[in-house]
DNA sequence: ATAAGTACTTGACATTGCAAGGTACTGGAT
DNA sequence: ATCCAGTACCTTGCAATGTCAAGTACTTAT
């Protein structure tokens, strides 16, 4: 999979996830995964910039099966940057999809 | 805009672009920028990277209104790295979609 | 004890878009 | 004649962000 097309839009993904409900990093590694192969080089250090730009804040929790789980809860400018990000996602991916069908017609 | 979901997706842009008729550097800038925004520093580079990878080939036309022009055809290998691009790009963006949906509809 | 699964973190690296600058040709305004 | 705007090309340095690899540490089963 090309993995340029992930840039940008793994953002929009992480916020969704968390959206549904509050989210530790290696599940959302394994959630994410499911749509787009991602690693965890990738989604701990995108969940520690959500942080430092509030989208999140955080707990721990106790686990019985390991360590201690490290627990995501979108903030309302988390769900700001969700919306935001959500519609221009759609308004991209419509004119991308646009400008190919444009391009197949003469084929 | 959103800088980020570009990124790998303005390949499939130019491939799209040069695959309707040849095209030059400057003229694909204005081509593709209706679609997404972007600059020459941005172009040029990836136009030499697809014309290494044998993606396109290259040509010479003078113009009278300014330099000579430099065009660049779709090759067979380019054409074939179109499609795929075009294959995948499809493929994730519906994904995509589909996760959104799925994450928007406890709302 | 050892290994495997869970969980988090970090550093070096590669890709790729952008801003800014440089070169050079043409045609029209001063 | 000179200068500027538009056309056309190219390159350098930077910023953002995903990947790989390694490291730490806890729990449970062998």
């Amino acid at each position: 999979m090309n993995s340029q097309f992930k840039k940008g839009v793994l953002e929009l993904i992480v916020l969704m996830a968390v959206n549904k409900k509050d989210m530790y990093g290696y599940e959302l590694v394994n959630e994410v995964s499911k749509v787009v192969n991602v690693n965890e080089g990738t989604i701990y250090p995108l969940l520690k910039r959500l942080t430092n730009e509030h989208c999140f804040e955080t707990y721990l929790e106790e686990s019985n099966e390991g360590p201690p789980r490290k627990y995501y809860r979108l903030t309302e400018s988390g769900r700001k940057k969700k919306k935001q990000l959500s519609e221009e996602w759609k308004t991209f991916h419509e004119q991308i999809n646009a400008f190919i069908k444009e391009s197949e017609q003469n084929e």
